[in-house]
DNA sequence: GTGAAAGCGCTAACAT
DNA sequence: ATGTTAGCGCTTTCAC
């Protein structure tokens, strides 16, 4: 239990306190035969420096919060994971703060100085959260949420250029009863996806009928609701673009379920390519955005920004790709392509 | 910059610092009228206490580590999420502490008193981490791992009667070829599924050839292998018991690769019941044992453990069901039952 | 190169 | 009910 301090080093190598602060982190000062005394007596008595002591002098606690939603959508992990790899590289350990996603989070967590900054995976629109942790001086970075402010770092996908591909495809093969299955109105990464896409579709003369324009959480349910609502019309879609992954799931449960066979009576794309859509029992055409890279530049940013506060905000905007496996294809009775 | 302390408050209030401590955390002896000037005075200051200076006076951080495998594997998210959200729901942070599952961690992290606890869900056989822990006085549990010394707090799932039930069902079924498809050997989660599955074979007459019979990572890829090595043999199992689902999944990847139609060529069947196994895409049968019952209740346990550090080590065993699902069936050409 | 001493921001024991 | 004082375990001037 009592735990084993500096001054029981010190007292057992024959030195100051201090010395052995200074020994055991090979500090200019020491001379190479008291660093080995003190390491030795250090050994001896199994003595870790408390980082709770550490913390309160340098005012560094080597933690860096993760603003998460549920890890049990499989977005997130997709996205923690590499960001907690990436950190611990750099000599940080991840502090998971979860986010219910509704209403604004609780920022006392992430200002209590117990973290030397925070990913921000959750943002809303509107949240006050980023003006808040600025006023504090608490570094962070958005991660593939952005906010309309454009002074905060972010790395993001080109959610634009991304949902116009799938634009591109889907009218290509000859869609033109296009149903967009969305998350919520509040999150941009969504709003950029929807808005894009509309645009799109508008461009080619394409109108979008409300009843087949869709918000809602980006979870798995909203997904199956979503789909089934669509696919109950009186002129249901011949494919469904979803603004991410998991929502495409979900569309891709609801069409089993309804046994509609994909991509024969019904394509259906997503968005994020997480690593499920791989997987040949699912085989999801997306949109390929390397949340790998996204998670890992993310983290870079933020050691960056920690590195030097002062530095002019920087947006990292990872381009994305189709990623065509075997939801999509022509509409049904149209075996054009 | 320069954050706001209790000293500042305490000025702006007109009382002493140690007055500010006890009134913003509603400590007996403190007066109703003082602890609103106290409030009012620490909300114009938009002060925070900081937790550095907290944990060095209680050494209580509200902090719990958690030692996990990569979030890529679909299991660890299962296990973290619920385990992240009990801690949550009990005031807890929860610190991810990465661990590659080769050699054994560097517990530095773990014993620098930054953490309340630790959440174990690596622990190979013979690592000396808990004993480790258990000297420095960390309090811990081990979930879903287990070790053979039995003195540790510890939620697990009952890997014996779960793997029993995989061998009657598929020997109800007709199979007598049967492969297993395991973990590492050094993992005891693993090795109980393994020798029970063997034993109750055994118990039948059925013989386990050493090439039906494979360990390795518990991984994807070890999945694909392993099955793909199992079906090019002369005479290929007709069922395949996966130590956990995401092997089961990686097995299910090279049925299709290889053209086979599981369950009508081949029987795949899991462990674990992991959320991504009832996807309707996926519909993989397999043994269930209510992964968030085992993590929330290692959470409780530690909890627990941490409030009572003197109490006898209890180990929670989970009960198994199977969880019969779409990639179990009969023998090819057996067609009973 | 090393020691003495101050201080980081909080809690807690002891007065009053 | 409140103020005073002494730490918690480290880092960091400042002397020598």
């Amino acid at each position: 239990m009592s735990q084993v301090t500096s001054i029981d080093v010190a007292r057992l190598a024959g030195v100051s306190q201090a010395t052995v602060s200074r020994a055991l982190r090979d500090i200019r000062g020491t001379s190479e035969a008291t660093r080995a005394r003190v390491r030795a007596a250090a050994r001896e008595l199994g003595y870790v420096p408390q980082q709770s002591g550490r913390s309160l002098a340098t005012r560094l606690t080597n933690r860096i919060g993760i603003v998460t939603g549920e890890l049990a959508n499989p977005f997130y992990p997709a996205l923690v994971a590499p960001m907690v790899e990436r950190l611990h590289e750099h000599g940080y350990l991840a502090v998971l703060i979860p986010d219910e996603d509704l209403d604004d989070l609780d920022p006392v967590q992430l200002i209590d100085g117990s973290l030397d900054g925070v990913l921000l995976t959750t943002i809303h629109q509107d949240s006050r959260l980023p003006a808040e942790l600025s006023r504090r001086g608490v570094p962070r970075v958005l991660v593939n949420r952005d906010v309309s402010l454009g002074d905060e770092d972010a790395s993001v996908a080109d959610n634009v250029a991304g949902a116009r591909q799938v634009a591109r495809l889907l009218l290509a093969a000859g869609h033109r009863r296009i149903a967009f299955l969305g998350g919520p109105p509040t999150v941009r990464t969504n709003v950029q996806r929807a808005e894009a896409f509309r645009a799109a579709l508008e461009r080619h003369g394409i109108g979008v009928s409300a009843r087949l324009w869709s918000y809602g959480p980006f979870d798995l349910d909203h997904g199956r609701l979503a789909f089934a609502r669509f696919m109950a019309q009186d002129a249901p879609p011949t494919a469904v673009f979803c603004a991410n992954d998991v929502l495409a799931l979900g569309a891709l449960e609801a069409a089993r379920a309804a046994r509609l066979a994909v991509p024969r009576d019904v394509t259906v794309v997503g968005f994020d390519d997480i690593p499920m859509a791989a997987l040949s029992m699912i085989d999801l055409t997306t949109v390929g955005c390397d949340l790998d890279a996204m998670a890992r530049s993310a983290a870079d940013l933020l050691i960056d920004r920690i590195a030097d506060p002062g530095r002019p905000a920087r947006r990292l905007v990872h381009p994305t790709r189709l990623v065509l496996r075997g939801t999509h294809g022509p509409p049904p009775g149209n075996p054009d392509i």
